[in-house]
DNA sequence: GTGGTCTAGACCACT
DNA sequence: GTGGTCTAGACCACG
């Protein structure tokens, strides 16, 4: 798990992040069992603190649950919330694209962006 | 001036771009002298030091400088500054395209969002 | 700490100076924690507002930076970066000297004077 | 007269010093008059009241006085008035190298600095 | 009138 | 506990 310390977006939202990537690239599938904070904790050297929210946080989503007594799991739809979710990140991407067309950027030059991103995320992804 | 007092983005960053924004789109222009500290937290009610700290800012990014007793005004590379600033939303863009396309959104999908942006952008401006 | 509240030098900025000290003469070494906003305040007597903008100072200098909730730590690179900082005086004690030799003032009682904060300098360093 | 009306050193004590170096120049000599507050104001386009509290400040010094219908003009002494007020630069100095010393700048590049200067100074004077 | 600094005190998010 | 933002209100220097 690739957490910045010390970057400005809080841990625990990187966490989150984290996770959800390993849900949808099938790393963790639905049923499985999540680490626990304890030993999340540990293996990452954060607070456990900071893991809890996380989690209380993906429950909440209803992107896992869990069952006293025997720990955490992934619900059975977790990748349709997590799909749901990141539809505002196409709104990010809109507020974005009206910034730098506001400041002349061509249209072009951010399609591109997009494209090549595609393309290095398929490339990387092939390699594996 | 448009600001949500309420949001979650900082009072102060929101100046900021929306000064940044009036630079770009020609409303300031170069060694025009900015509304002074007081009048602008008159005019859209917030804390003259809140005012105070967005002019800061931009005076550190290089957009703007004030001589204490005169005023404060808009530099003359103010809009290269502006333009180089707003790089960093390319990688931004970048990195929301792919948490995306791992959820599989088609790349596609993305694309045609920037592309409609960019027209309803357009259309907005052409509107004026 | 040493600050002189009623001068004419703002507060903030000697906070500034007194920290690079702290850090060029090694009592804060890069990675340290620099002491909370809060507990300097107390210390020094000092508003923690005014605190925060010296922090906010030396970490738009990158001689620090702060992850919110852990604390504000020393940069690695922060000895070089203080360093070419300083390079400006350089350039003021030449415009110092300049005043001076234009009121008929002696080079050579002007060196001397650079040599002697020299020896009292060194003095002072090797008495500790 | 050279001033910067942009710069961080305020306008009325840049005039001052323009004033005290013309008369260390010997441009202007005791008992010659001054500019009157209009005119010098126009001359550079400055403030009325920005160059009255130049001159006030220079009365108040002691380098020139005002007789009440005939204008203001440089005192006897203002050469040795000067000379004394300009000690505390050395003051200055000090401070600086100082400051540069405990960043590790070897002394010696500070006393070449300040030699430097003054063979600059000396060639651009004999050169008029 | 302008910008700049400072205090006091509050509230929020993150760990 | 940490940093960060904001308000209210004051005071100063400069033009």
């Amino acid at each position: 798990m690739n957490i910045d310390k010390y970057g400005r977006t809080p841990i625990y939202e990187q966490i989150i992040r984290e996770i959800q990537k390993e849900i949808v690239s099938g790393i963790l599938k639905p049923l499985d069992q999540l680490p626990s904070v304890r030993a999340l904790a540990m293996e990452i050297s954060i607070n456990p603190n900071t893991i809890q929210k996380s989690y209380s946080e993906l429950e909440h989503l209803g992107i896992c649950y869990s069952s006293p007594g025997q720990g955490r799991f992934v619900s059975k739809n977790a990748l349709e919330i997590i799909r749901g979710g990141k539809a505002s990140a196409l709104n990010d991407i809109q507020k974005l694209t009206e910034e730098l067309l506001n400041c002349g950027f061509p249209l072009e030059e951010i399609v591109d962006c997009v494209r090549r991103t595609a393309e290095n995320l398929k490339r990387r992804t092939d390699d594996k």
